[in-house]
DNA sequence: CTGAAAGCGCTAACAT
DNA sequence: ATGTTAGCGCTTTCAG
């Protein structure tokens, strides 16, 4: 009755009876019963398959974990530590304590294969895909975030602009290296011509690298990081030189990294890693009762964030003039 | 007989029958039904209660997970987005799930009032305490970090030390503010002589206190900041004005920030706050079956840890004299 | 030492 | 419209 089945009926008297004593006793339903019961838990396994979980992971579960209570659930966190042992064994947990479903989820996109059993529940992969995509997964559309932000960039007039990339073995820093060459293409630019250096995530990197542009003489009108992290370490690196962001050199990053971007000065035109809404779209696939139709991969668009790390190149006559035309 | 009873007896033959047939039908106990039959569901509720869970509640949370999933627990995650009203209804979702404690975070140390029917399972609080402290707490011990940052700074031969802080009202401010002014009259020295700025823990908060100091025209010889972020962004308001760190000024920041403190350059002296020890130690209190002795609060201590943006005053004679002496 | 049975708290199906 | 019952998968107790 507590459940309302439809197709019930139980007369006025009655309820307001059981309801003054479900107040009364302030009677609350074991839920562990209800699932045993009812063959569902109302609890959706969430595995980070990570290190330690960073800013990232903690967005996709917050917004995993927003439209989940909306549906009623509720999230199982389990961290493997990167571990392939410990992912089979925390996914075995979570199995057994009867979880409705799976989120797995990596930081830094990558090629997962899922502990066996996962397959026992509706499964989404976040930030990482199955070798033969046979588990549906939402990545972030890192080609197109890399060409977005080149071509921002490019509309400001800048013709010669240096990469300053994240580790170049990850798949993230493979497609935004695709995007900046498409977009370099199609501004009828050759790629080869501009400089592309490898780093790998770190602020330091960004400093060493920007450190090493400064020593060849002669620099870009603009640098695109890897990350938000290594634009901080470009940007220092600039600012210890002498040189003004964005008036000498602009700088783009990418991550739109919570308490960074936004609050460096100058504040980071970057491009957003919207891994909260990818955990929001995980949860909802899974509340609807899992990923029925969805299969393969599922990219989530990346939107740029103009904010005052970049402007019009001002030292080139040509940049410029194109800037104001 | 897969729990292995006290006292039980079974024969070798039965014994081996049993787990054939267990790795045969690859069978798992539903631990919902256990956890109905035993009353202990092997489940801690987590609850973030912030607006969403930064680095520290992730850390936090890491910790927490370790030493549970160690001890055969699961974290049950919850997050309130630092309302009342949530709380109350989140708490009473993982009561319902028949968790076996709870641990209730808050980022930002401050004062809360725990739901009602929180006191219905072990609860510890982390980074927050109750009003009448009748509920065990875990806080980082925020006045011995300030005092310790201080000391490490006089120690190198600053006299003339600025305080740009975070949130002025905030717990941790004043208790880092303490910490402050107590090294600094340990010294001798006169807190009132020393600039003190009010911040608010954002990175542009410390570029722009940083700005404040530099148009005063004489700087201090050691700036300590609210935390990493406000370090970061008075670097660059440093860096900016041609003044160096930490040739020209020592910058001491506070949180050993994840992926920033460490790896910004120069890379940032400060104090660890130590969020994923407590979150361990929780975990380890309510393994240990509730916070049985503990009452009140735990201070946990803040580890200094001095990295490349503080070194000894150069300019001024005089601290230049006690550094060498 | 082994097998059977009761019951954790709940809900769905069935009698009344 | 209400009351009763069986059983979810497990553990504990009690007979055999």
């Amino acid at each position: 009755m507590l459940n309302r089945t439809a197709g019930q009926t139980i007369s006025d008297e009655t309820r307001q009876r059981v309801l003054q004593a479900v107040a009364e006793l302030d009677y609350r339903p074991n839920r562990a019963a209800q699932g045993l019961r009812q063959g569902r838990s109302a609890t959706i396994g969430f595995v980070s398959h990570d290190v330690d979980f960073g800013v990232f992971a903690a967005s996709a579960i917050k917004g995993a974990h927003e439209v989940s209570v909306r549906h009623g659930n509720l999230l199982l966190l389990v961290n493997t530590g990167a571990s392939k042992r410990q992912a089979a064994q925390l996914v075995g947990d979570l199995l057994d304590r009867q979880v409705d479903a799976l989120i797995f989820a990596a930081s830094g996109t990558k090629s997962v294969v899922l502990p066996e059993g996962a397959g026992r529940v509706p499964t989404i992969l976040l930030n990482c895909f199955a070798p033969d995509d046979s588990t549906p997964s939402i990545l972030p559309d890192e080609v197109r975030g890399g060409r977005e932000a080149t071509q921002a960039l490019l509309d400001l007039g800048h013709r010669d602009i240096a990469y300053l990339t994240g580790t170049v073995s990850s798949w993230a820093t493979k497609a935004r290296l695709r995007g900046f060459r498409q977009a370099l293409r199609g501004a009828g630019l050759d790629p080869r011509g501009h400089t592309v250096l490898p780093g790998n995530y770190h602020a330091d990197s960004g400093y060493a690298l920007a450190r090493k542009l400064l020593r060849r003489g002669s620099l870009p009108t603009a640098i695109m990081c890897g990350n938000d992290r290594m634009a901080v370490g470009a940007i220092l690196a600039l600012l210890e030189a002498g040189v003004r962001v964005p008036e000498d050199v602009s700088v783009m990053g990418y991550d739109d990294q919570f308490q960074l971007a936004a609050e460096i000065h100058p504040a980071l035109s970057t491009v957003r890693l919207p891994y909260d809404a990818m955990g929001r779209l995980a949860a909802e696939q899974l509340a609807a009762g899992g990923p029925a139709v969805q299969t393969g991969r599922t990219l989530v668009h990346c939107p740029l964030v103009m904010r005052d790390s970049t402007a019009a190149p001002a030292r080139s006559a040509r940049s410029a003039r194109s800037a104001r035309g």
